[in-house]
RNA sequence: GUCUUCGUAGCUCAGCUGGUAGAGCAAUUGACUCUUAAUCAAUGGGUCGGGAGUUCGAGCCUCCCCGAGGACACCA
């Protein structure tokens, strides 16, 4: 038994030896037959009383109301929470009470996973209720529960510390259980997108995430390397120029669910690790992917919110089809009445100017057009929109537009202000191509750290011939925050990124022991606050001595009294 | 990275102008045969995020550090 644990931690190991004297093992190793869920009986009981009469379900313990001779439970199972009903004389029929008195009344804990059966019926209060006929310990919780409480949606003692939350999720996931709500979403999400991408007959492909080039985005990327083969690798940033590998392999559909790495800042909107869909078509354009675009997400919202309405944050956002369209050009106009499509660059910098954005020198047109598009627009932008047609400096592997020079075939969607895809005509010209990641080679000397890369193996590919593609990016985790009315990306990843925990450094057992330190002491020495043996060196002997003992005598411990010669002898 | 707010019991929070650390729930013990924020009585539980400084005296003031949230910047 540890000190360093808190008073109700201490407690719960007692008890846990307590259920092992009893003979029950507080962890069993035998599979506990379920045969229903909480949702199945809440929601066909009342239709039909003689159901469920003979049950076994299992669950955590997350309420208690114990009285004297009967009492109740709530169980949580993934689905939902019931009340259970236990009565002395069901749990123990015979004389020995014990099972009621003792293991049901004394040894259970909230937060423990039990197995019960019985039958369910309707209490006076009204409420459906599983009448006990027996119980199973399945798993015994040895830390408190934060204990959230609720009435008539009022809520008390809520579990809200967002840095416990996110470090924690399964203790989050079991106190609040709604959030389980944007996760299932989440998944449904994605197999709503996988249903109508098989449907089109697309193949689903994998593709390396260790890449010797990052390329296909433009970020930082986290580099790694193999010790057998002695070279750097990254992690990917994008998985495009594979998934076009294949295109030019063959295939005439292929996407898959990526996982992408980007080593850049992290906010509301950004995770170190996130997921984007990518998909590319073979014979198609950007025209044909906006409508492919509109036809996905208007299913997605429908089939997790069962209609094309979705609210977020103040707004209803409505997916459905069509969407509106804009170029680039023509929303600047929109929001600023200012026509900048025939403009040169130094007419752009002062038009920029002139709306209050910041521009410096090294900004060519291409990045100022994208900047007043930034600034003016795309924050208007709540209601699903097309952005297309794209200045050729911002998009090196978009091709050229099919009628104006300087543009590409480009489009994002846009959606309460926030990009959720981007798609283009892919560029299939390997000279075009090679000219263009030459162009990048020169942004990147000129030390701009998120420029593409030359990826000659990429060339050869598109040397042998790319059939015209469309090819599309899709944020997962920015179309399941818009479908979920979440604020932040962390509440739809279970696992956010975090700094690590801080870890208070401490002495070992064995460090402590070195110094003549008898193992029975090492704990109460702890308790006293006292980690290193830097710092018990500093303490002064005598007061040592009187704390220690002190501790002994009030934890009652079962250990010879330290004397002060032992003491001085471990300042030594 | 910058600015800003925050960190007190297992959870949610209070703590006055710097003067002996508090409440509710949770826990422990007891009472109670349909309760539901169960109720009633009693009891225990604290490195006030960490460190330094000012002071007779710091949860509170100052500085540094750690962690979190928000905004901005960056990230098409």
């Amino acid at each position: 038994m540890s000190l360093e644990l808190s008073e109700q931690e201490i407690i719960r190991r007692e008890t846990l030896q307590e259920l092992r004297k009893a003979g029950i093992n507080p962890y069993p190793a035998e599979k506990f037959e379920v045969n229903c869920t909480t949702a199945e009986i809440l929601e066909k009981f009342p239709e039909d009383n003689s159901l469920f009469q003979d049950i076994s379900i299992a669950g955590r313990i997350v309420n208690r109301r114990i009285m004297g001779a009967a009492s109740f439970l709530e169980i949580q199972d993934t689905p939902g929470r019931i009340q259970v009903y236990f009565k002395r004389d069901d749990i123990s029929p015979g004389e020995d009470k014990s099972m009621y008195n003792n293991i049901f009344k004394k040894h259970l804990d909230l937060g423990d996973i039990i197995g019960v059966t019985g039958f369910v019926f309707i209490t006076q209060m009204g409420e459906i209720t599983i009448h006990a006929k027996s119980f199973t310990i399945l798993s015994k919780s040895l830390k408190p529960l934060p204990m959230v409480r609720e009435k008539d949606d009022k809520v008390w003692d809520a579990f809200t510390d967002p840095e416990q939350r996110y470090r924690m999720r399964y203790l989050d996931l079991i106190v609040n259980p709604e959030i389980k709500e944007v996760f299932i979403k989440r998944t449904k999400l994605v197999n709503t997108i996988r249903e109508f991408l098989n449907e089109r007959e697309y193949l689903e492909v994998e593709t390396p995430i260790l890449q010797p080039l990052y390329g296909g985005a433009a970020a930082r990327p986290f580099k790694t390397h193999h010790n057998t083969l002695d070279m750097n690798l990254y992690l990917r940033i994008a998985n495009e120029l594979y998934l076009k590998r294949l295109i030019v392999g063959g295939f005439d559909g292929v996407y898959e669910f990526s996982k992408d790495f980007r080593n850049e800042g992290m906010s509301r909107f950004h995770n170190p690790e996130f997921t984007q869909m990518e998909l590319y078509v073979a014979y198609k354009d950007y025209y044909w992917m906006m409508e492919c675009v509109e036809e996905m997400v208007e299913r997605v919202a429908i089939a997790l919110n069962g209609s094309t309405q979705v609210q977020v944050g103040e707004n209803i956002i409505d997916f459905k089809r069509p969407w509106k369209r804009y170029t680039m050009f023509e929303a600047i106009e929109h929001f600023t009445g200012i026509d900048i499509s025939k403009m040169d660059e130094v007419h752009l910098r002062e038009t920029a100017k002139k709306l209050n954005i910041p521009v410096d020198e090294t900004m060519g047109k291409g990045k100022l057009i994208d900047e007043i598009f930034g600034e003016t627009c795309e924050d208007k932008l709540i209601q699903p929109t097309f952005i297309y047609d794209y200045p050729i400096e911002m998009s090196p592997l978009a091709k050229k537009h099919r009628t104006t020079e300087g543009l590409v075939e480009r489009f994002e969607a846009v959606c309460n202000g926030k990009e959720i895809c981007n798609a283009y005509s892919e560029l299939n010209d390997p000279i075009d191509q090679r000219q263009r990641f030459e162009s990048q080679l020169v942004l990147g000397q000129r030390g701009d750290e998120e420029s593409m890369v030359l990826d000659e193996d990429f060339l050869r590919a598109l040397e042998y011939g790319m059939p015209p593609t469309a090819g599309l990016g899709i944020g997962i985790d920015r179309l399941a925050m818009i479908m979920t009315n979440s604020h932040s990306i962390q509440d739809v990843l279970f696992f956010p990124q975090m700094r690590p925990e801080k870890k208070a450094t401490t002495s070992s057992d064995e460090e402590f022991m070195s110094i003549g330190i008898s193992s029975d002491w090492i704990p109460v020495i702890r308790k006293a606050g006292i980690q290193t043996i830097e710092a018990l060196k500093k303490e002064n002997p005598n007061k040592l001595f009187n704390d220690l003992n002190g501790q002994r005598k009030k934890l009652k411990l079962d250990i010879p009294a330290l004397k002060i010669e032992e003491v001085s002898e471990w300042m030594k």
